[in-house]
DNA sequence: TTGTCTGCAAATCATTTGCAATATT
DNA sequence: AATATTGCAAATGATTTGCAGACAA
């Protein structure tokens, strides 16, 4: 999906595009990473003179609300975002490179598609992989 | 599972067998929930006139680590810890009541089938559900 | 007896909040 | 102009650490 996509959802969000906004969606473009809340506070810090830490925090979380970032869980009780790069709005999940953090789309998930497990009516459901990228596997 | 043999696994484990780690067993073992170091801390210090909340997260921990309880994740930043139910060792995933926290084996995962997903080669996931128990929807 | 486990107090780490100043629409 | 956004400092909340005394094997 090309970047001025991005900045169309971010126009047509209820949310102010603001320069550290758009820095943030560029830094995502660019490194196909999932970042945390402190990564991007460093990377915005280079950037601009003034940057406060609660300011990042709070434009992740809100540009995850609506639905431009992505927001993974993993098991170092941090939190980290990133740009889905889906083309379609299907409902998948993502695989997370352990060496460089690069993440990539898993399709197919056909786990809405049970409504009763166990006796448990089923509401949401959170699944996440790990893995190595082919760029990660060569070297 | 009978609690003997939770019991059984704790003395096979390089743990030592003292009254917190077991009144810990106890109560997951009554409750079907899974809790939180806070939780399990309130619990143990009714019957405990000493009882520190460091040692609750290290027991929790190390129990988790011996394979005794289950760490589950849910989206509220806390770490809830369970005892897993199920008769075999089969890979399996967990359900979580959002009403009650009572928690469901969710068996047959064929995602360690896959071997490679997008180009990763597949290490590892985490998936679990959230969903309304059957005593729950009743009521 | 030996190494593990415990409680306590204090430290740490990620994240959040209050608020006045500033920028976007 | 009206409202959302920002930076800063300080607060919060969960989890961890250091250490000396107590306990299980």
């Amino acid at each position: 999906m090309m970047f001025n996509k991005y900045l169309d959802k971010l126009h047509n969000s209820p949310l102010k595009s603001t320069p550290k906004r758009i820095a943030i969606l560029e830094f995502f473009y660019q490194t196909e990473k999932f970042m945390t809340p402190e990564e991007v506070h460093e990377k915005l810090s280079r950037k601009f003179d003034e940057c406060g830490l609660p300011s990042v925090y709070r434009n992740l979380e809100s540009l995850a609300d609506c639905g431009i970032l992505v927001r993974i869980h993993k098991f170092d009780n941090k939190r980290y975002y990133g740009l889905c790069r889906a083309e379609t709005d299907e409902h998948h999940h993502h695989i997370v490179c352990v060496r460089c953090g690069k993440v990539g789309d898993v399709p197919g998930c056909d786990l809405f598609k049970k409504k009763v497990v166990k006796g448990f009516k089923i509401i949401d459901h959170f699944l996440q992989m790990e893995g190595i990228c082919a760029d990660c596997q060569k070297a």
